[in-house]
DNA sequence: AAATGACAAAAAATGGACTTCTTGTCATTT
DNA sequence: AAATGACAAGAAGTCCATTTTTTGTCATTT
């Protein structure tokens, strides 16, 4: 076994054609990690993960254009992180494209992450119910010092 | 304490006006939980908790339409759940909003599921790097049954 | 085999006009 | 105070025409 796959190879085990990994090449999405001497592509095993990531990502509907944007994103975990993929999710809904690693949540496109759990709120609002606190020293204390004023 | 919270505290609280909250009544997205014998409003606590939510989701420059959409969805968990808020979350990005329960990440819009780890992407294409298989006798076994041809 | 180039069909993005929705403000009523 | 109604400005959504991107197919080259 040599160095890598094979346009032909990439595209039976991506799922996509060979026109597509030609183009994609061409205009950069995802261009084979070495080539042969003779200037033939040879994709490498991130290159293969990508690209099947990509294919699902056409399945659902979402638009090579975003996929374009969104990968860039991806590309940045990919390689670089130690524990790199395990941890690493994809959720595709609508036509965003979510990074998620351990608790975070990254829009691939944006990169912009915002996460809010609902206890949050509905601890806030609980608190607001009872204007009268439970821990009365407490309170009494605020009181005092003037914090609440 | 009475039954809730008046219009001008649940605007207060909420960080709403009371137009907003007149408004959203009169269109059926947040409808106060109880009346008075006056016909005036009573806001419950469930109110307080989707009036924030709301806001936040406001702030996040999600267009209210969008909201109408993805309350919906939200209020099917927020009443129902056993477990009901702790382990809710809301991810908002871009223009989407995601439910997340649990393991398990809802588009708040169209109830969509879609989550994949990368991790499974690379087995795969690991698996596809060996033609060789590690465990020769099950791949004869395989040979032998035409489960591959 | 793989790369390149050319042509055309399909898919997707863009821009603008138009409509609908939201919200503030103010007056009136309950 | 709260609800209701009226007016208007701004925000957001929809629809349609136009442009750009993507992909298949085929021929040619390396």
């Amino acid at each position: 076994m040599q160095s890598g796959f094979t346009r032909q190879q990439a595209s039976t085990l991506s799922g996509l054609s060979c026109r597509q990994l030609d183009y994609w090449r061409k205009t950069g999405l995802v261009s084979p990690q070495h080539q042969t001497a003779g200037g033939h592509s040879r994709y490498g095993f991130v290159d293969l993960v990508v690209l099947r990531a990509a294919k699902r990502l056409l399945d659902a509907d979402i638009s090579l254009q975003r996929i374009r944007k969104c990968l860039q994103s991806l590309m940045r975990f990919l390689p670089a992180s130690e524990h790199p993929l395990a941890e690493l999710s994809l959720v595709v809904t609508g036509d965003v494209v979510l990074v998620f690693h351990g608790e975070r949540a990254f829009d691939a496109l944006t990169g912009q992450e915002w996460v809010f759990p609902i206890a949050e709120l509905a601890a806030e609002v609980e608190k607001l119910q009872q204007p009268q606190p439970r821990q009365g020293e407490l309170f009494v204390a605020e009181k005092k010092l003037g914090v609440r004023a």
